[in-house]
DNA sequence: CCTCCAATGTTTACACCGTGATCATAGGCG
DNA sequence: CGCCTATGATCACGGTGTAAACATTGGAGG
């Protein structure tokens, strides 16, 4: 019966796909053919709504910066000044290891990404890290703290999910500003 | 006339022609195919020297690692205390951004690659950071600041390597203990 | 209400990929 | 010198991304 020819909304129907098929395998393991056979849809259809298979990649990794901005915002909320900056960036390695595929993904294609917008989550650490500052200093060195900071927090993201360091939470409390 | 049947060393020209592209683009851009292809023998002649293309990769990997850890040392030599502490991280980008694809295979391919023995260059970031702290702190202390700069110094290089800071030098020196 | 068209899907086709099975060659050791 | 094994080539298969041509349909304009 719910056998339209026409499926109503592929594009959002890829999207959330995708994002399945990433929080269980890695990137190179997700195909476009795939993603489409599991709609239900043939493979080219998909070509009606992105132009090849990286932009669609590019949409999944859009919605995963969308959910880490969502989880700092969270971590962050009730708290200000270096306590929310230290819950974001505590935020930011939990996200990168709860879902290490959209993690990368979001990080390799986000040269284009960035062309599409700033990106939140990097305002947001910048925020914090400006309230986590102690008054007085000058705002280029407010700046370099939070590039340094966020630097830190995206490499011990990064070594945790290659398997560099491990991936315990005491580790991460002492690393981030502990 | 040189057209031996067998090559002599397939091996080693496998893996020379496989640097050689990964500089040329990025690691998803190059196949097995065309790194037989290139060296002049049939892509099945690979399997006699791999048991697959993610073991030809992770001899990539190694290689690089390698070479990562020669660029420390070179940056190294000569200095001591914070300033060769300094160095080696200064080389870790310098290495990341001129060798892209190698630098995000090696940490990509790593958690095989760790099997196969200690990774040289955390070992060296891990010295440096001993012989830059001060004097009579605890060891885990000491620890922990080479944990957290190598977080610093592998997020400031990944950070870059996608485009989400500027690749710069000035930038590197200040975040970088400046 | 009907018609037709643009948006959305399908089928078919192609080149490329990783890799298993089978066959060919030759270099070195007895 | 002869043969065995290491190393190569050929062929085949299923999977992938994607272009071209065709099919279906929902909705806008008469």
């Amino acid at each position: 019966m719910e056998k339209r020819y026409h499926h109503g909304d592929l594009r959002a129907a890829l999207i959330e796909v995708g994002l399945r098929l990433l929080a269980e395998r890695d990137v190179e393991g997700v195909s476009l053919r795939e993603m489409a056979r599991e709609v239900g849809v043939s493979a080219t259809s998909v070509y009606r709504h992105f132009p090849d298979k990286a932009a669609l990649m590019r949409a999944l990794a859009l919605e995963g910066l969308d959910r880490l901005a969502i989880a700092q915002r969270d971590a962050a909320s009730g708290k200000d000044g270096a306590a929310a900056f230290a819950a974001t960036g505590r935020a930011y390695v939990r996200f990168a290891l709860a879902n290490p595929a959209i993690f990368r993904l979001i990080f390799t294609s986000s040269a284009q990404l960035q062309a599409t917008g700033e990106i939140e989550a990097l305002r947001m650490l910048r925020a914090n890290a400006a309230a986590a500052s102690p008054t007085g200093v000058g705002s280029d060195q407010v700046e370099t703290g939070a590039l340094r900071s966020w630097s830190l927090v995206h490499g011990l993201a990064m070594l945790m999910l290659d398997g560099q360091l491990p991936a315990e939470d005491h580790l991460i409390d002492t690393l981030v500003q502990g």
